[in-house]
DNA sequence: CTTAGCACTTGAGTAACTTGAGTGCTAAAA
DNA sequence: TTTTAGCACTCAAGTTACTCAAGTGCTAAG
């Protein structure tokens, strides 16, 4: 009862808690020196620290684990932050990425912090086209298209030298090929066996490969939105600029942030402070859900926030977003796929 | 010659300038009460400043301004720096996008400020083709040539109740009344007659209609592109979050950036603090250059930096860059234009 | 017109002190 | 055995006083 005190109360000040201010909190009559004793037990537990020797107690990262694991009651979500969300989400989207694109933007401006958001299921996608539209005299635009519904795009200028004979060669090939096959086969399959038979069609390859290559990587891209990356200035403690600049650009990164989101789980995943794997994020915590669009698979969103985060209110807004948001697209294939 | 000092002197070291010190910088030997007494003349002018009563003097945002227009030098580029830009420009780029884009990362990674790169002459460019690409059962993707070589696409989803045949009667409608027309006049086309004549081919336009409005306005976009974003974080002296959020946020707003761009002129502008239309530049100073690009028209670069920044450098810099860039685009033209 | 000299101003840094919130421990009370 | 009152002790943070160095403006002499 008194670390759930202890979290709740620094979280929401961000003041390290003493033993009187938390006396008089507590639901029965204690005195502060019982606080005391039980206070100095927890800190043998591991579970709260002092910043200095006579300074009140904040939760260590163990005590936040203790806390989120058995303690944390996620808060009923308000009607007025339901509302926001489905608001937000009932617009007509062209796309199931403009979704996912908006979630991000919701769910970091509902919180004030950092949002991430991924589409379902990318990775196991397959090729099922590839095409070049002629746009002008010298002008072409490389289309790929995946199973999943995505499609990439991509213009490039050719020279004179490629006749389109020469290019309608070349996407047969490819798709005779390659269509159909998981697109990280595809992009091992560009770096083996593909130069070699566009190098019959084509004279110089490069040019086409690099396109061809170019789009490929787009795709198979595990592409995921960041909203409210600005909020991370006002949340993050550091002064440091570097150590800012770290971060934006691990935010860029999306191999290293997928990293950083680890393997999804069906519930609800918290991890706080050093337990992530990248360093730079020792100061703040990841909230991170999966949710289930039916048939089209699951996809993943997360909140980054600092350690001393409100995770009771953070977990249920997470718990309440993921429901929407997975509501939202089942809608959205049903209104297609038909 | 004492102003002249004062900039330099202030420029590189950040702090205010006493009499003393710049008796010593100076070339003719004199006293530092004679340097005090022509501080206290120029001070009069409005030309310096002093941040409290018995402080050295600062340039005032006037004495900068003579400092640019009569008394700075451009340092000539230095070899290695010539080097980076040439070797960064060198790649084979499949747009020129792609060549603008770098262009600004180059210039700020050279000048640890952030730049401004836009492309040559966007707006005066034509609809010159717009066509639906079917991708799969249910997908299109709509796409948008200019007249300049742009292409912009978006794919959506289509519900059954349109037909292949109606589609294809769209398209030509569009081509028929809009195709060479300026982008704005389509744009204005497309909020007046054209809703009237697309529905007579289909039900239910707004779907087509906000596809059509999307990719038109992206072309349309007078887009440029920024380099070196987090720079800022560096360079700028404010402490204050909101601060920053606002020059973000006015970074990502092309209309805005266009503002502060204003009217491009031959020869390198500077912008010096308050001169700036907007108030929350005060504290920043901006160098903007046109490059030309021969037959394809001209575009602008621009350099945003701390008032106190080394002019001469910088303008030195702008200019050498924007001589590269110009023979690099034209270079590409010519290969791609025969 | 230039310069030496001097009184004066001010931000920045440092040291000494105060304050208040908090602790641990002991011994008495429940 | 647990709780509580009491008390000595600790420490960050704020305040005050003081010093220091860099700088200024002004006057009078060169």
């Amino acid at each position: 009862m008194i670390l759930k005190a202890i979290v709740r109360d620094y979280t929401s000040s961000g003041v390290p808690v003493g033993s009187k201010a938390l006396a008089a909190q507590l639901p029965m009559h204690v005195s502060s020196a019982t606080v005391r004793n039980e206070m100095a037990a927890l800190e043998e537990l591991g579970l709260i620290a002092k910043t200095h020797s006579s300074s009140g107690r904040i939760p260590s990262v163990k005590g936040y684990r203790y806390y989120v694991d058995h303690l944390v009651q996620p808060d009923p979500i308000k009607a007025n932050d339901i509302d926001i969300i489905k608001s937000s989400l009932e617009g007509q989207f062209l796309k199931i990425d403009e979704i996912i694109e908006t979630s991000a933007k919701i769910l970091s401006n509902l919180t004030s912090y950092t949002a991430f958001s991924l589409k379902p299921e990318h990775k196991q996608s397959r090729l099922s086209g590839f095409r070049l539209v002629p746009l002008g005299k010298r002008q072409v635009m490389a289309v790929l298209v995946t199973d999943n519904g995505d499609a990439e795009s991509q213009t490039f200028n050719i020279t004179t030298k490629i006749t389109g004979d020469q290019l309608e060669a070349v996407v047969r090939l490819i798709n005779d090929q390659l269509v159909g096959k998981p697109l990280d086969e595809v992009l091992s399959a560009l770096k083996s066996e593909i130069p070699m038979q566009v190098a019959n069609y084509l004279q110089q390859p490069e040019g086409f490969l690099k396109v061809f290559g170019d789009v490929l990587t787009k795709a198979a891209q595990e592409r995921f939105y960041v909203g409210g990356r600005l909020n991370l200035l006002n949340f993050s403690d550091s002064n440091d600029v570097d150590e800012l600049k770290s971060l934006y650009t691990l935010m860029d990164h999306s191999d290293d942030m997928a990293d950083v989101l680890g393997q999804p789980s069906d519930h609800i995943q918290v991890k706080i402070g050093s337990e992530m794997t990248n360093d730079i994020l020792k100061d703040y915590s990841l909230i991170t859900a999966t949710y289930d669009a039916g048939d089209h698979g699951k996809g993943v969103i997360a909140l980054l926030g600092p350690t001393r985060m409100p995770y009771s209110r953070m977990i249920g807004l997470v718990g309440a977003f993921r429901q929407e948001l997975a509501q939202r697209l089942i809608d959205y294939y049903r209104y297609f796929d038909q």
